[in-house]
DNA sequence: CCTGTTCTGGTCGTCACGACTCTTACACTA
DNA sequence: TAGTGTAAGAGTCGTGACGACCAGAACAGG
């Protein structure tokens, strides 16, 4: 990593045999919908510091396992899903006392699953439990450490990775209505889209979905059933659904 | 970081008091344009390992400093340029032994310059100095670490910021024309653009460019002189140039 | 004055997309 | 079994963005 070793860029401090010493975690910003609402996976602190606040779910990095293995560690270790698709790195962090324990270094990775909630209920509930993102967006809930702001940064991302990956389909089961997709756009990025033209965005001809045939049980207040689809191989290369010039600019002027 | 205490959770050798100890270091990506050629700075390695390579500048993180500082010092000490305004962070990497001599996770960032070959002229030439990034890119120029690989995210990650922020401004002067930017996009996206729609895309009064009234020294071959611009304030809400849908779909692809 | 080169401005066709409307299909209830 | 309500599925139209292409303008150099 040192480059040029002229004494001013070495000092005896920064010695290679004397590095300073970090602590290298893994932080896992888990998302999943629940009711049309986007919704992360928090812990509680059992100890100091921060001792019974909520956190995101994270722990450090073992030295024979690579930054990605940790954090697939991780999300196993607090949910039980093996789910190394959709797992990205989007953020490090490293603030000086961001940890008043000692020099800690973490590394955010975003995860979204489905079926969070049967996780989450089955262990201890006392400890673990979703939240509306929204809630931790405008500080109803105050999180440990600098997690608000890891939070913050995930839903950027997720929000980016929405339109130019298939990340949509990793909120929604294996087979999904559009209905149930389009509101995974909708409430990741708050905005009201129109079912017909969602509808023709994702079934034009090019691999978004595939029709499996089965169709939906209709709600309580019925309705004609939505057709059941499965997601296709198109979505490595973008995905179909982009947001309106007009919505970006709110987002970045909010 | 550790949430919740269990004893699966929390064996010995993962106490806080005794977590695994790792450097931490930043390795600074230096773009410029040279030439209508994207190039990136690399310094000649002095000792082992992979002594006499080619790697990315970088160095120590300290206690007492963010990562953003760090990446900030490190750029000054490379090329005495402060430009902490395009020094954006764009991945963490940590494989086990991508460090021979001990465990090293580095945080890499993007930096973007203009004029750096004057500043590489400045220092010592034999140990720094401007690579086209195809070079690494497809593999002519060995570099040092897993640099080759950072370099190449770096890439993606400028690839993507060309088209939402305003980073293509940071290649080019204070004031400029619109051919100079027009090649920044070419260059980067390997593309080229129409320079009558290029023009109308800028120029659309939203404020990405502002008139200065002055005019470039046309080529040695003559020409109608280009009219001198200066970088609107509306960069920040998302660039005014996009990827056409099949460029973006090659570059997946590729 | 002529020519070559580059910038600047204009036109046109295509296509993606949003707004809107209509039809279809099912559940539920009387 | 007929009627009603609800939501999905399908069509239409207008607008706007953008790429391809062309023409004029401005300047250097011979």
């Amino acid at each position: 990593m040192t480059t040029r070793t002229g004494p001013e860029d070495a000092p005896p401090a920064y010695d290679p045999s004397r590095f300073p010493a970090f602590a290298v975690t893994v932080d896992v910003v888990i998302l999943t919908m629940v009711n049309a609402t986007l919704k992360v996976l928090l812990v509680r602190r059992g100890e100091a510091p921060f001792q019974g606040m909520w956190a995101i779910p994270g722990g450090f990095k073992r030295p024979n396992e690579t930054l990605d293995g940790a954090a697939k560690r991780e999300l196993a270790e607090e949910t039980g899903v093996d789910a190394a698709s959709l797992l990205t790195q989007f953020g490090a962090y490293g603030d000086p006392g961001r940890d008043p324990r000692m020099n800690v270094v973490t590394v955010g990775y975003l995860a979204v699953l489905r079926d969070v909630g049967a996780i989450v209920a089955g262990t201890d509930a006392a400890d673990a439990a979703l939240f509306p993102v929204s809630d931790v967006l405008n500080e109803t809930l105050e999180l440990a450490f600098d997690h608000q702001r890891i939070v913050r940064d995930a839903i950027d991302r997720v929000r980016v990775e929405l339109e130019v990956t298939g990340i949509a389909t990793a909120f929604v089961g294996t087979t999904f209505t559009l209905a149930e997709l389009r509101t995974v756009y909708e409430a990741i990025w708050g905005v009201q889209l129109d079912a017909a033209n969602f509808r023709r965005s994702v079934v034009s001809d090019d691999g978004w979905v595939i029709p499996t045939g089965g169709r939906a049980r209709p709600g309580p207040a019925g309705g004609r059933p939505a057709e059941l689809y499965q997601a296709g191989r198109a979505w490595r290369h973008g995905g179909p659904i982009h947001r309106s010039p007009a919505g970006r600019r709110d987002e970045v002027t909010r």
